[in-house]
DNA sequence: GAATTAGATAGATTTTTTTTATGTCATTTT
DNA sequence: AAAATGACATAAAAAAAATCTATCTAATTC
């Protein structure tokens, strides 16, 4: 069909030493291999690329060193796609695609980018948030390389890197007579008014705790938006549950809540980053991961657990 | 070694049909081909390019993504080379390197630059002068593709292509009592001084004729300049032979001088065009020899029998 | 739950590349 | 002038690479 690489370097080695025996010896090729080879080349481009002189090497023909030039810079270029290519697969660098779960990119994504940036100047990140089964949509397609997620209904063919993991705890209004207390039975919040954080999966892993005490809660609200559960908690709504806190206690309206640890045993959530499963990882999913768990070991892991 | 061509194009048909099995078709490739093809790509860069989907194709990893970038610029550079090697063998365009005999350049080489422009304005001439064993060597290794040539004394191993054939002339001032007929025997110059154009091969062709004729001209001067014989003729040292004549009877100095042709049947020079032999001709160089023949066969014959 | 789609794998086959052995033609040395 | 040397070409054999056929498996669709 056409020339190969192959031949092009043949024929720039043999133009630099204008002797294919030698050019054959770099080549570490015999003689004759090297000889067809170019003949063959000439043949696909149907041009005579060299004058063979007896016992006196050969020279290029001026039609063969104006292909000299363009053979060399084509070369050059496959070399360059080589190494980039290669680099993609090793090096910190270029453009990283991730994902992170919506509910958990507010708490962790500012310091984790910044660690990132410190770690790997070079590594430009860009991060999609979303629900889950869109997350598993775009690690599946290759849209994204990794997700920072909550182990909870992934799928099974996804792989997981643990970074932590968080408990749950009760949320009351400042105002609430239990407020102030070290930690809380849900027990005795059996007759509350409860507010549900209603998303696909914290649904049925919130309400999942009624079910291990024996008793059902007294839904009053149901919110997908974890700041509204907050908002109605402060108001007098009702107690709420949510595994992750914000830094302060006040809530968008000006509302304060106040935040305990649950004296039942409950369980907890994992935070992991999810990737699909048997694919080897670029060396920007690499030096990424790091970064993550460098992160939940240090910084994240006193912030919320 | 490295990653070929032909797995380039393996990767971009597949990175665009989205799916193996339909690019192998529009490669005229079986899907397992085209499979292995692309793992060794891959395995060769270290670098995971495509998302196999069960039941449902391929997708591009985000490292895939930037390697398809390159991969096209690539085998686009590929072709590009391949279309300029292909023109360099088969059109007329680009840089044409011809040698001329230096005492034939100024009679012929500008109505044939003329020419050549006309009817290839993309073709660039480059024209190198010189005596004939140094265009021979020239021709040899290939920095000329042909040259403008007597054939005397010519290297069997060039090929010729005849041009025109230019008689010998007589040279006398204009003043001398024979310089108003219409044609000239040499024996009528026997006891006449004579002016020998003094160069490698036309000073044997010059005396050669006095041979047949039976007797040795009377030298008075050796000049190796072919405007310097014509300027002693002219001054009245003596007769000279020619064969091309310039289109002025004026010597540089301002003197003569008159051409008559030669009575007996003297030996012609041909004018060829010479290539090395056996040697596949350049597009451009067959370009090149057309208009020769053109040439010749128009202007020049009428201008110099 | 059967049929379909799309990829992977294994063994056989074809094509391409390379090697070994040999030939030829200039050039250099004896 | 003859022999030795250097350098390329050619041919047959061997090795390596690419491709094919047939078969298998996992999801998806009907």
């Amino acid at each position: 069909m056409s020339f190969s690489l192959r031949q092009l370097r043949h024929f720039i080695c043999i133009a630099e030493h204008q002797n294919i025996s030698s050019a054959a010896r770099e080549l570490f090729l015999s003689q004759p291999a090297l000889s067809t080879s170019i003949v063959q080349l000439e043949e696909e481009l149907g041009l005579q690329l060299l004058i063979r002189h007896h016992a006196r090497g050969v020279s290029l023909t001026p039609a063969g060193n104006t292909f000299l030039a363009q053979a060399r810079s084509l070369v050059a270029h496959a070399e360059e796609v080589a190494s980039t290519g290669r680099a993609l697969g090793e090096s910190a660098q270029g453009i990283l695609e991730v994902g992170c779960f919506w509910t958990l990119s507010p708490f962790f994504l500012p310091g984790l980018l910044v660690l990132a940036r410190e770690r790997h100047p070079e590594l430009e990140i860009k991060v999609s948030e979303g629900p889950l089964n869109e997350l598993q949509k775009l690690l599946h397609n290759g849209n994204i390389e990794m997700a920072l997620l909550y182990d909870i209904d992934l799928d099974p063919t996804l792989a997981r890197l643990p970074l932590a993991t968080v408990k749950p705890h009760v949320l009351l209004p400042a105002s609430h007579p239990m407020a102030n207390r070290a930690s809380l039975s849900l027990k005795s919040l059996r007759d509350e008014p409860f507010i549900l954080l209603d998303l696909p999966h914290s649904r049925d892993y919130f309400l999942g705790f009624f079910g291990k005490l024996g008793f059902q809660p007294r839904v009053r609200h149901r919110s997908q938006s974890f700041e509204l559960v907050r908002g109605l908690v402060a108001s007098g709504e009702g107690y709420g549950i949510l595994n992750l806190q914000p830094a302060s206690q006040q809530t968008y309206d000006g509302g304060k809540v106040k935040c305990l640890p649950i004296r039942e045993r409950m369980p907890s959530l994992s935070v992991v980053l999810g990737h699909p499963a048997g694919l080897r990882q670029t060396g920007r999913a690499q030096a990424f991961m790091r970064c993550c768990q460098e992160y939940f070991k240090t910084t994240a892991q006193s912030q919320s657990v």
